[in-house]
DNA sequence: CTGAAAGCGCTAACAT
DNA sequence: ATGTTAGCGCTTTCAG
């Protein structure tokens, strides 16, 4: 691997003036600008970004802490903020915790280890207190942590939203899947939303949550089977992902229960997935490239601490499709 | 950010005795050993990953460039590749290329920029001479680069395997969905078998590939809806992913066609999607997992260059769920 | 058992 | 317009 050194001998300068044409600073002549050019194109010389990095004390990576790269929600995420990262001449570090809280401890520290400008944390097992004495921007994802900017979106709206279709349509035996609320985790919003509305109308949801430590979606279908087949006129139900969504819509085809006729169905997220099923998902839409957006933005632009902003709460809507 | 100066003034040592206890190397009393944990402990001192990968001269990251991590199959390598690679204590920086091969040949410059130790390429509009000089393990998804190790699944027997099965249900009026035929891609092999078996059998089937420059799925529609419009006595397809298989599933069922019954669909990967979807897909399983913790040995276990092994490939096998 | 010093590849004062 | 030198944080000979 040719260094700056190797360069500067061929080109016949000193690692100086290769690091200026680098760079492009100060004052070159053409003819060695030249030289240096032609030794680097001769070497396949690329610079060492540790070195600068060591140099710098920036690394130019984001990372980012993710409960999943295979749920469909945290894929999309995943990918529009790799591409705002690198937009904004960062490259991004992926670590997928799969819901496990001391992996999730281990990839803090390893990140902080390897020196990230920045951390993108989507995944929330852990305790608030191990983020004290992090020196590096974090950004979270559906979840309030004192002191950190956090992106979310409307979860209540969206509860309220999805309750109010349902109600509307005249839902009267009503289901709630959701993920594990023990998690301190702002789409519990949703639910919380979702039985507000509820409790208005006289209505008492059936709730059924997922397990925290199974990370096999079959176990989904293990909570959605038993809830078809122990209520059937059950006619209404607001599932927090598409995912899991999908998951009833699957059931219901396997148990011949029709769908809206027998049965309506929202999801949340709006994931292309929810396009994809059979029929397609009504859902509450989050826009999930905004949110990469923001999230790469507050990681990325250091904010002024006088005028610093906690809350980035971006608003949804209901994606009327055939479920609902 | 405490350094190891900082540990070693406090521990009241010199920087080495710190380095020793950090790198548990040569005799050290066990009372400095304490008494320098207890200042790292007190400064939640965490050594620069940075400084040591210039020392080191590894990084201990390993590069993945895919074409585009919203597409369930790379989102499972992905992920799985994630789980690899951190079982072997490597760091995955991962590059989303979207298809681009100027973004592509960006991203092996920044890889190589940034010293990684061994690149998984699962993205290759990129031309084969691009490779050249790089200095690291480079391992290949589906694609052969001479030097290179590659790892794939048996695309041939998936083909022969999907054309037997539609030929056996009596399918006589097939088509076939791919990807573009233009890339230089092992998968193109799936293509090459189904249409030799199918030949063999005097059927002639309608091939349509997607564009190489399009990033976007709904063009899938764009593509399967004529298809379907057109040729209202089909009644076999072969997808070569399960995502052209959902949409195919999906297509079919807003313009009536009844899968089985009037259109048997095959599709390709196996990904958790092909279980969600109504009806469930029959498709050809390839072992992702498998797969991708091959990819990660190769890339990070040095081979002895004298029995150095190219080709990894892994066998198919049909899932039979109640598309075909 | 511990310390001094050199060096990994690069950048930036500070000369000249 | 270019060179000399110190230093980023860490590891490792080599001394003692």
């Amino acid at each position: 691997m040719a260094t700056i050194k190797d360069v500067a001998q061929k080109a016949g300068v000193t690692v100086t003036t290769v690091s200026r044409v680098l760079n492009n600073r100060g004052y070159l002549s053409k003819d060695t600008r030249d030289k240096v050019f032609q030794a680097m194109e001769e070497l396949n010389y690329k610079p060492n970004a540790i070195a600068r990095s060591l140099y710098a004390k920036k690394s130019g990576i984001i990372g980012l802490i993710l409960p999943a790269l295979r749920h469909p929600f945290f894929a999309e995420l995943a990918g529009f903020i790799e591409q705002y990262a690198n937009l904004h001449a960062y490259k991004l570090l992926v670590c997928d915790s799969n819901h496990d809280a001391l992996r999730e401890k281990e990839f803090v520290d390893l990140l902080k280890s390897n020196q990230i400008d920045a951390l993108i944390m989507a995944s929330h097992t852990l305790d608030v207190r191990e983020f004290a004495g992090l020196d590096y921007p974090i950004v979270t994802f559906d979840r309030i942590i004192d002191g950190l900017s956090y992106v979310c979106s409307d979860n209540y709206r969206g509860g309220v939203l999805a309750a109010e279709r349902l109600i509307h349509v005249g839902c009267e035996h009503v289901a709630h899947i959701c993920g594990n609320l023990q998690l301190d985790l702002l789409s519990n919003d949703r639910t919380k939303a979702f039985l507000d509305v509820m409790d208005k109308h006289g209505i008492n949801p059936i709730i059924v949550q997922t397990q925290t430590d199974v990370f096999d979606y079959k176990h989904y279908d293990n909570m959605i089977y038993p809830l078809l087949k122990d209520h059937p006129h059950l006619n209404g139900i607001f599932a927090t992902s598409d995912l899991l969504a999908a998951h009833v819509l699957r059931a219901c085809y396997e148990m011949n229960i029709k769908v809206p006729g027998d049965l309506r169905v929202i999801g949340y997220d709006d994931v292309s997935l929810s396009e994809l099923l059979v029929p397609q998902l009504t859902t509450i839409h989050q826009p999930i490239q905004e949110m990469a957006e923001m999230a790469v933005i507050l990681a990325t632009q250091a904010q002024e601490a006088d005028r610093f902003q906690q809350a980035h709460v971006f608003p949804v809507h209901m994606i009327q499709r055939y479920t609902c």
